[in-house]
DNA sequence: TGCGTGCACCGTACGGCGTACACCGTACCC
DNA sequence: GGGTACGGTGTACGCCGTACGGTGCACGCA
């Protein structure tokens, strides 16, 4: 238990918790409420209101208690950011539906955690060690993927895209909102207050095409350009499986 | 000038830089040299690395007098952002290439982007308002794809898209590399550290799949999942296209 | 020529942050 | 019943962004 491995004490809380001690005083609270609790901050008022005195203050703690559970900040955010995570009944329930409505569940999954916790898209976020929600969300989606005619590799290649997708579209969303919210407007402010210098050096000639744009072309919901390219994600791994099928097709013949 | 409109002088910045005064002493320092000085301290150290103090001392000026440029360290990130976007000389080569080879060096670009200057993917990032360089970007992107047969509606979907996927990709490369690098380690230090818990784990049975897994299952390198699911996508898009084709060729026969 | 004025420069200070450290008090073991 | 291991926390340090106000330069005008 006191290896020089660096990451021991890490993978110890992610995977087993704080082991129960036996002498000294009753501790006042758990690892769970404070990871949980800091959630539940960062969802509502972001991750820069998540401070260790705010936190300590919502428990009813001194500051420098927390520490008694945790090593640090960071390593509270590892442990934040295992417990958010994990397979949804969404997905579970359709693990056995084929492999493309299984995937779209997935990545839409995905999305709506990202949005749900926005604060998993912010600040520096070394990614951590694996933890077990983690672990549990890759052994569903290698079920998920179980028939697709593919090499596991190749699975796991299709899940780091599929996730990059969700986080990448997500956090785009996520910034609008943030910036109208920041400088305290909705959305369709901010867009009517950049709007009139964005059309006059739009229509100054350095920018024909621009210029040239339909109406409607900025009027896509973000749902909307989401589920494009999600179907173009898709169709294109169809595409995949149908030429490695064919490409094995001829082998069929020997059955 | 003095408009109530709370972006103006975002804006301002952004598209004219400061206006050059008449009166009193010479400034000792212009707009691009902060911005430039920013973002090489950016790039070399990270963003935490990037405060007003350091960048003032970088600069030789006292702190106080980045504020006689930049009004905040948010709006200094925001002219940050636009100053490195934009075209680049690969992309515009291939503009004529077809559509396809242009928006694999978009996409490809976009990647490098966000790669070569990581603090573009830290922090809260409220996305601001669009630059010059933005916008000069999305107008190359519009005479990349001038000849799909798609809406401009689905043009600028498929823009978001594309970067969405460059983001995500370049996120989650940078993660783990910061991961590492944060605990001052290599990544493979990194993975051979975690290997053990992670194996005691899976074959605990609570992960069968995870247990099956090939040798080579985590073996793909970056570049490597990036360009399958970036083949994904385009391979969607010619599904996409050739549909829409087959749909308007019987047409063709009118003329 | 000289002076008034507006701006550049920047030292100081305030309220936040993460957390090292040391001290206090509790509750179990022997 | 005493020793000891451990939980709780007050204080302090060195960072951060930036509000405020003082100092002196350089041009427009008399």
């Amino acid at each position: 238990m006191r290896e020089q491995n660096p990451l021991t004490t890490s993978l110890q809380l992610l995977w087993n918790g704080l082991p129960d001690p036996e002498k000294g005083p009753k501790p006042k609270l758990t690892l769970n409420q404070i990871v949980s609790a800091g959630v539940s901050l960062a969802d509502a008022e972001g991750l820069d209101a998540l401070s260790m005195r705010r936190l300590a203050r919502a428990l009813n703690v001194g500051t420098m208690s927390l520490y008694r559970y945790v090593p640090s900040k960071t390593e509270l955010l590892n442990l934040m950011l295992d417990s958010v995570v994990g397979p949804s009944q969404q997905r579970l329930s359709s693990v056995d539906g084929g492999w493309r409505s299984f995937l779209t569940a997935t990545v839409h999954a995905g999305r709506r955690l990202y949005l749900d916790h926005p604060w998993t898209l912010q600040a520096n976020w070394s990614r951590p060690v694996l933890g077990p929600n983690s672990v549990a969300d890759l052994e569903l989606f290698m079920t998920g993927v179980r028939e697709l005619p593919l090499s596991d590799q190749r699975k796991m290649d299709l899940a780091t895209v599929l996730d990059s997708y969700a986080q990448g579209t997500a956090r785009q969303e996520m910034m609008w909102i943030n910036a109208a919210a920041d400088s305290g407007m909705t959305d369709d402010e901010f867009w009517s207050y950049q709007l009139p210098t964005l059309e006059k050096e739009m229509t100054s000639g350095r920018f024909p095409m621009m210029a040239a744009l339909d109406e409607e072309t900025f009027n896509s919901t973000w749902d909307e350009s989401f589920e494009f390219g999600l179907q173009l994600l898709l169709d294109g791994l169809e595409n995949d499986i149908r030429r490695s099928e064919r490409d094995s097709a001829p082998k069929k013949s020997k059955n």
